[in-house]
DNA sequence: AAGCTGATTGCAAGCGCTTACGATAGACTT
DNA sequence: AAGTCTATCGTAAGCGCTTGCAATCAGCTT
């Protein structure tokens, strides 16, 4: 049995209440019976019960992580990082994240998320551009504050915390453009719905106006390998004098590697490929990746700050947090990146 | 304002009680009562708020799940899968899980660990080799109900859900004697503290002698890429005639093939790498790697079988799982590996 | 007809905490 | 000297649920 308040009450003295505004740091304690009571707390180890707290209080200092579980699994370790951002956050602030994966099935009913209808958490951070916009909008309804990872409903004003897509896919267009003089670069892109993915190709596009070119982009059903693979096989199909590819993530950057090596054509002398992500493996492929690198741990760590925010200071204006992105030069688009990688240092 | 107990009374006009008892399965209610109670329930969208249910009851119905948070970052989707797992059998069974990362810093006070003091969770799950036993130890003492992943505190009763180290590395260690015909086989194993390469060290040394040869193990301080590459490199110079490398996880493989490539060796055609893991990177790797796959999701799903187990049925006889491993066999070790691979397929 | 049984239900305490409100006492005002 | 504050602390209700125990009642037994 874990000491309790009432324990601590009897050791100094006084009255429960007066042990629980001490331990609050509530005023209206005498600061030497505060310091007494601190002490005896620490001497045998209290710490409060999160059951009856949260039924006193109605609040759990628990945050629930929603991520979308992929078939099949994706190769990355995007969420991985992102949860971790998340709950060194969370900790920091005393409070503790509920990490969850749900399928598609899941997403049909939200109001069967035990996480909001148990009543466990106090707030909901959704990860990941592939969740249904309709899930979304049935949790925002059960007025629980929410924070998107890595998404964004623009026709409503859920907060999101995403990272500068157009500006990133822009930035290693141009890259292409301009350092490397290619001409002829595609746009390989998820399903036009997702955030993400909408939000890259634009990049791309005002890249591609501003040299004068005319953008051409491949619509995929999904941003795995296989799909990067074929749209790429195909692409190359009906565009020979293709030179380089711009991926709208690094699997179907990889995708696209492995589509023109099996056509023969050597990356990045007959054909440059970059992707967006930074997932981990990229410094170790070969050739090394270029892509743009978004910050998800660091993303992890806005999303809990203000969705803690939002919980303990109520409604708040709302909120869309972009954080910048960073091209990454490997040799995937015809740069040669030094040797001295330290490989361990990439994937955040 | 979420429906209560209270409500459900009122409409069917009996008391919390009979509620209580109908909701809950529990003997001595009226088989139309209960209906009715049921009916009412779903209509208004009733769910027992979790704080009530736990101070009355001391059972959160949720888990821990403790990670080691490594600096720098390993390269590997490792946790995402095996916390995958665990969140898919818990919820299953109507348990959440608080997945949490802890560093070396954290792991110095388990009685801090606010996730046991404040009585979160009714069960821990310890995921990785590289947790502290001290660490482990004292969380065993707080006397919760305790599961470790892919680790084995041997002079202890501590349950544990593992792979079959020995045999997988034993296997792939043979694949490479008598497939190809190696002989002078060098071993790059993590810190010989770590469960894991300990197991698979073994394997490897049984595999060595039954074909008459002398093992020749390398110890490395961890087991990152970076070190992985430095050990062999060393390795190649100390035993220039090398003809194989077992190496001790995927990550410190790929630091092999990679250093091999530093010194203009071939792979496979003039070393053989293997790894340990099937990380999800390793089909796509130049050459596809071979290793052995450990069934890390499964091993989510056993470990949390099992935590709940012990939590519901109170002490049970120890227990240690030993889920089988599976040599994946690509063409690092010198085979040719169809082409027809599905590479999002593997990961798990 | 009295007593007994078992099925069904309600009563009420209690889980460990928070908090509105009232009580007390010393200090200060006029 | 009586009244007014303020700082400090206790009293007790209550958060929403579970559960031991008592109460009720119909159906049986003898």
């Amino acid at each position: 049995m874990r000491p309790s308040l009432i324990e601590i009450a009897e050791r100094a003295g006084v009255s429960t209440a007066t042990v629980s505004r001490a331990l609050n740091d509530r005023p209206g304690v005498n600061a030497e019976t505060r310091e007494r009571i601190l002490r005896i707390a620490r001497e045998i180890g209290y710490a409060a019960n999160s059951a009856a707290r949260g039924l006193a209080t109605s609040r759990t200092f628990t945050l629930g992580c929603i991520n979308y579980r992929r078939d099949p699994q994706p190769i990355s370790s995007y969420h991985v990082q992102i949860v971790e951002g998340i709950d060194h956050e969370a900790r920091q602030h005393g409070y503790h994240v509920i990490t969850t994966f749900v399928d598609a099935a899941d997403m049909a009913d939200a109001a069967q998320l035990s996480l909001i209808a148990e009543q466990r958490v106090d707030g909901l951070i959704l990860v990941g551009p592939a969740l249904k916009p309709s899930f979304i909008i049935q949790l925002r309804n059960s007025h629980i504050p929410l924070v998107l990872i890595d998404n964004l409903l623009e026709e409503t004003d859920i907060d999101a915390v995403v990272c500068d897509n157009v500006g990133g896919t822009y930035r290693v267009t141009r890259h292409l453009l301009e350092t490397h003089g290619l001409r002829r670069l595609v746009f390989l892109s998820g399903p036009a719905h997702w955030f993400s993915s909408r939000e890259r190709r634009q990049g791309y596009e005002k890249a591609m106006r501003e040299a004068g070119q005319e953008p051409c982009v491949v619509y995929m059903p999904d941003t795995t390998v296989n799909t990067g693979q074929a749209a790429t096989l195909e692409a190359l199909e009906r565009h020979p004098d293709l030179e380089g590819i711009v991926a709208v993530n690094d699997a179907t950057a990889l995708g696209a590697i492995r589509a023109s090596k099996k056509r023969g054509r050597h990356i990045p002398a007959d054909l440059a490929v970059v992707g967006f992500d930074n997932v981990t493996w990229g410094p170790l492929h070969d050739p090394p990746l270029t892509t743009v690198r978004m910050f998800k741990y660091e993303m992890g760590i806005e999303a809990a700050r203000r969705l803690m925010d939002m919980i303990e200071r109520g409604p708040l204006p709302s909120f869309v947090l972009r954080l910048s992105t960073e091209v990454i030069v490997r040799e995937s688009c015809g740069c040669k990146s030094s040797d001295e990688t330290h490989y361990d240092d990439y994937g955040s």
